[in-house]
Formats: C-alpha cells, sequence, structure tokens
DNA sequence: GATGAATGAGGGTTCATTCAT
DNA sequence: TATGAATGAACCCTCATTCAT
C-alpha cells in the first residue's frame, strides 16, 4: 500500500536506498516524498517564494521528477492540499454521527482538533488555505466544499440535538457554528506569528473556550 | 496637511489633474498613491507575487517613483502596513480607558471593529499580517507589540475591572482575551474565502457571539 | 577670470556660500566645479560606473544642473579629460624647446613629471585615458593628437640634437621615445593597483630609468 | 581532457553541432565558450558596459546559463582572468629557473612575452587587470599575488645572478624589475588605443629596449 | 538659470518548465 | 522512468535624462 503523506512527524528524506519494492511501490513513494517535501516548503515559505529546486533537494529527487507527478507547481501545491485534509472528512463524518452529551462531544471534537490537526502538518496546511486561499479559488472551494461545509453541517445536527434536549439555551451558536472553531483558527494563526513573543497553551485555550459556552460546572 | 491613506472607499488613481498644492503636496499626495495601490494588490495577490509594475500603474506613476518614496518592495508593504495600523492603536486607548458596564463597552468595540476594520481596507492589512507575517518576522513583531499586546493588555485592564463588579463571572477570557477577538478574525478569514459560498453577517456573528459571553438577556 | 580646474589638492565643494561674482562668474565655478567633483567620481569609479548623482552631489549642485554646462554624461568626461590636458600642452612644448644637454633636459622632464602629472589629479586622468580610451575613440584620438604626438615630436627633436652632439650612441630610444616614458606610464599603473602591497618610489624609479639610459656616472 | 580556454585565436561559438562528447564535456565546453565569449565583451566593452545577454548570445547559450557556471557577473570576470593567467604562472616560474647569460635570458622571456602574451588574448586580460583593476580588489590583489610578485621574484635571481657574474654594471634595474617590463605595458596599452594612429612593432620596441639596457653589441 | 521629482528603458538575476541523455 | 543542464520569460531595481516649478 502507498503510504499516505507522513502527518505526524517529518523526518528528512532518507537518501534512496535499496528498499524492497516493485516499480510502482517506488514511484508512489517518490510522489510521497514530494508532497511531504513540498508541505515543508510551502509551510516554511509560502507559494509563491517556494522554489521547485528545494522541494526536489529535500525530496531528495530530481527536478525533472517533480513534473512525472504533478503537472505544475500549482497542481502540486493543490494535490498536496487535498491529500492531506482528504482522509480528514471521513473522521469528522464519524464523530458527528455519534450520539452523546453536547458537552462530551465538544470534549471529543476539540480533542480531535488539538492531536489532529494542531499537533500535526495538517496545522500548516489549514495555515496555507488561510494565506494562500485568495489566490486559489479553486482550493478555497475545494476545502469549502469538502471539508467546511460538511463540518459545519455536522455540528447544525448535533446543535440541533442538543438544543432539542435542552442541552443548549442560546441558539446563536447554531446560527454561527463558526463560533465554535474560531479559537482553533485563532490558535492556528497565532501560533506562526506570536509564539515567540507569547506562546499559547491550545488545549487550555480551548478548554476555556467550552467554559464559556457551556458555562463552567458542566463539563 | 497631507492626507492619509484612504481607508474607506478606494477609487482608482485620479490622472495627474491640475489640483493646487506645492510640491511638498504633490509628493505628499503621490505617496499616498502608492501606499493605496500597493494595499490593493498586496491584498490581491500577496507580497511576492505583486509586481511593482502594476503598483505604479495603479497609481498613476513610473515604476521609478516608487523607488523615490520607498527604499524597495519590502519596505513599501511594511511601511504600508505600519501606516495603515498606527492611527488604530490610539483610538483602541482611547476606548479601553472609557467606564462603562462591560457589555456596553463589548458592544461599543464590536461596532468599532466593524465599522473601523471590517468595513475598511484595514480588514485587508490585518489579513496581509496573517497571510504574509511569518515571511515578515519584523511585521509580525511591530503588529504584535503595537497593536496586540497593547488590545489584550487594555482588554484584561476592563475584564479585570468587571469580574470585580461581579459582571463577569468566568475568569476563562481574562486569561485568554484571544477568544473575545477570535470571531472577528474568523469572520476576516472567512470574507476572503467563503463569502461567494457562503456569505457572513459579521455584526450579527459578533452580537451572537457576546450573547454567547454575557447570555443574551443582559444586552 | 574663471579659475581652472584646480589641479593640486582637492577639498570638498564649499556649499554654496555668498561669495562676489557677477552671474558668469558664478556660472563658471559651478562648471568647474562640476568637472572637479567628476574627475573624483570618474578616477574611483570609472566612466560607467560613476553615477551623475554622485557628481552633483559632491559638486553642491543639483543633478539637472550638470546638463545646463553639458550635453551629457560622455561629454561631461570628454570635456574634463580635455580640460586637464590642455593646459598641459603649452608647457611641453615649452620644455622642448630648451636647449640644455640632453641628460639635464631628462632630469627636468622627469621634475616636471612627477610633480606636474604624478603628484596631481593629472595622474588620474591619464589613467582614464588608459582605461577608458578604448570605449571613447574621440578621446584616444584628442590624447594622441594633442598630447602624445607632440610630446614624441619635441622628444625626438631632442634626441636628434643629442645623437648629432654625440650624447646619445643608441639611436633605439630615438626610434622608440616610448621607452622615455614608459616607467611614468607603469608608475601610474602601479600606484593604482599595487601600491597597498608594494609602494613605489616614483621618483627613484625615474632616476634610475635615466642612470640606464646615459648611464650612472652622467648624471 | 576539458580545454582550456584557448588563447590564441577566437572563433565564433559554432552552432550546437553533434559532436562527440558526454555531458561533463558539453558543459565544460560550454563553460568554456561563456568565457571566451566573457574576454571578447569585456575587453571590448569594459566590465560595467559589458552586457550579460550579450555574452550569452556570443557564446551561443541562453542567458540563465552563464548562471550556471558562474555565480553573478563579477564571478565570471574574475574567473575568466584567472584561468587566463593561471596557466601563465608556471611558464613563468621554469623560464626563470633556467641558467644562461643574462642578455639571452632576456631573449627568452621577450620572446615568450610576444608569443605567449602579446599576440594572444592574454594582452587583453592584462589590459583589464589594468583598466577594472582599481574597482576590482581582489583581482589586482590576485594578479599581484599569482603573477607579478613571482615574476619579480624570479627577475631578481636572474639579476642578482648577472651581477655576480659581472654581467650587469647598474644596479638600478635590480633594484626596480619594473623597469624591465615597462615597455611591454607600454605596448600593450598602445595598442589598444594608438595603434590606428601609429602602429608599433612590438618585438622592435622590446628588443630596442634590450639593447638600451644592455648596450647593442651585445646581443 | 537652478532645482530635484519624475520618468522609463535597460540589465542582472531568478526560477518554472522542458528535453536530450 | 529519472535526471539535471539548459532555457528564456519575468521582475526588481538603477540611473541618465527631462521638465514643471
Amino acid at each position: 500500500m502507498a503510504k499516505a503523506l507522513r502527518i505526524g512527524p517529518n523526518p528528512q528524506a532518507s537518501p534512496p536506498s535499496k528498499r524492497a519494492g516493485g516499480r510502482a511501490e517506488k514511484s508512489a513513494a517518490r510522489r510521497e516524498a514530494i508532497l511531504a517535501a513540498a508541505l515543508d516548503e510551502f509551510a516554511a515559505q509560502g507559494f509563491a517564494a517556494t522554489r521547485l529546486d528545494d522541494v526536489a533537494r529535500r525530496a531528495g529527487v530530481a527536478k525533472g521528477t517533480i513534473y512525472l507527478h504533478f503537472r505544475d507547481k500549482e497542481a502540486l501545491f493543490q494535490d498536496l492540499v487535498r491529500s492531506v485534509l482528504s482522509p480528514l472528512v471521513g473522521k469528522l463524518e464519524t464523530i458527528a454521527q455519534a450520539d452523546a452529551p453536547l458537552r462530551a462531544l465538544a470534549e471529543r471534537i476539540v480533542d480531535v482538533f488539538v492531536t489532529e490537526i494542531y499537533a500535526t502538518r495538517r496545522k500548516d496546511v489549514i495555515r496555507l488555505i488561510i494565506t494562500e486561499g485568495p489566490r486559489f479559488p479553486k482550493l478555497a472551494e475545494f476545502y469549502y466544499r469538502e471539508v467546511l461545509s460538511r463540518v459545519i453541517q455536522a455540528m447544525r445536527g448535533l446543535l440541533r440535538h442538543a438544543i432539542e434536549r435542552g442541552e443548549l439555551e442560546s441558539e446563536a451558536i447554531f446560527r454561527f457554528p463558526q463560533l465554535l472553531v474560531a479559537p482553533g483558527l485563532v490558535a492556528i494563526i497565532w501560533s506562526g506569528l506570536f509564539d515567540r513573543f507569547e506562546p499559547l497553551d491550545v488545549r487550555a485555550l480551548m478548554h476555556a473556550h467550552l467554559d464559556l459556552l457551556f458555562g463552567k460546572g458542566t463539563r
């Protein structure tokens, strides 16, 4: 199986060692190496300032090889974002179908956010969508269609339940589910810009947020 | 008086008409025209993808003229951000010194945010800090030092008051003032990326947020 | 009288003080200031790398003023060389007409070279002819016609005399008067390139040269 | 073997014919073509006025190709000078070690100068050092350290020998070996500036010079 | 005349993309 | 398939020259 882009740690690409594996495996491995390298570079430099030379070097392949796997720089970028976010979609829908008290669900969601997004390269991808999205309408659309709208949909479902059960008095958050994820976004942005001046404890931030929404005693 | 960079509307640079004005005025006007054009271009294309050729054309000046006012592309960018944000700082501190019930103050702050930031080019500058900040540490530092830390400081002052007066039960927001502005940031990001799919009523969003924080009845 | 370009010392241009002097004097003074500044800059940077901005600043005039006195950068350069070298021509011819033993004349010539050329800005002008001449055929021609050919002519006259009087046995130097001035040129070049590694005592060099030509005892 | 920069003739770069040769050979050939073209252009225009566009066209490569072989314009220039002069150093030292009557050695040196420098592109490189040296201290230093000081050293050795043997009466030339090469330099400069007005027979000039130094009869 | 802000052509350098090996 | 040398369009920046004041 062609391993998906490693999300957690991010080791330097090993030099093309003689691992076992047929043509197809090798090709897929190269593709993944390029994606991983591209993520590093795009996250660090932004789309425009990233040089494919650097991506190739980091991936341990020749520059031309990139073009065997991706039409051009833009396709590499978009494929990268898609490849990182796609697996997320499934996970999110699973959570939303669970049936549990709202607060418990919220805790679970926070936990998923912290461990599956904030602590991984996915955080960088989200940041890339924020920073490069305006120049890549297709990407913004993909993200909206495949991720955001589903997340919002799922959340609205949860919240409707909660309101019906009387677990939630205000319907503000039902109208604006963005309010639920806002602190997460802020944390992602903050971490890239201001952590060196004032580090942010994301988990604590998110729980303070829940306290605000549900009242402190309800945990 | 040298007019500051127009923040509200953003008309195309008028052709060099024969307005009254000495050399200094003309020079200052040109500088402002360049800044305005730069804001348009940087906001639309990002720093790296913006061509000074386009900035010049939009400002109605020759390419070389830019270099009479700014050392290079980077200085233009940084001066732009500073010139737009600097006036903001004073305003923010004025508000923070007012003495009024927390909810009233919060309403005022929301109002200032909507009318002075969200509805103006400043929104674009904030977005630029978010998108380009990682490549401009100096800029992130400027923003943190001159804007963010002051805003946070002022907010903490307000919140301390409120807690002492018993207007605020949870101290969560005191520990993480970021939670107060999070919806504003989200609105800014959303507007750039997803408004065409699902427009966002910022004022309503912000007030829903206040309802969540203070309870609906307290307005 | 409009003072000629100062050849000896080279003080910074004084700011436009209120000296006495009518329009014409002031204009001429400005012209000289520009020429002096141009000499400094051309000598230090070469023709192509010299910026008229720097010349203007050094001369204490505005950039546009240069164009009131010289058609363009090239004319400034050529006029500069001419203005510095022209006075030299007369001097050279005077010497050549003197009637004295060859060795004595040679000593005099060496002295003139050292004090009137090597120790002055004229050295820089000679260097400029050497370095920029290939790009300014007109200039090379001027120099050849107005200076070199006359010097050679005069020298041949002297040498013919000397041969007739039996003061000079070899006619080598008659056929190649360049041999007489060669050490002077070498000194000029050396001083610009290698003096920091190995300083050259020009006067001693020139006299050693004379010793070689005439024998040591003849002084 | 990677051919060194052709020193003698200087044909236009042939269009990329299908000669035999691996990648490395081709790369080296291109490098040499660029160096040869650069020599032509620098010699004709000087450093500042030379356009890399022209160098590329003359070398039959694209502009970008230059940057595959040289960091920038300055590196190209300095590498060019070094590549042309380096082989010279060895030759010079070989001659200096020979043991022969001074006059014979001098004749040999003159011969080497005429055939290996004056009749080749090396003449142009020497001229470049003279014309551009002031703006390239590194280059002047290289030339002094690698060429000049060695030549002077070697000459002093020869001359000491000669003095000890009584072949040389005056020690003037021992103190100023520059006097030996001065006519060579003058010839180089003359050829670039005044040959069209008055051609110079270098070989005759150099021998006249030797006659002056050693007396005519000693040849 | 004098100024210096404004112009815009020109050139060094970068880098996405191609293609011969 | 993979390579990486080669390409050349694009862009930042400089500076000689002009011209309104």
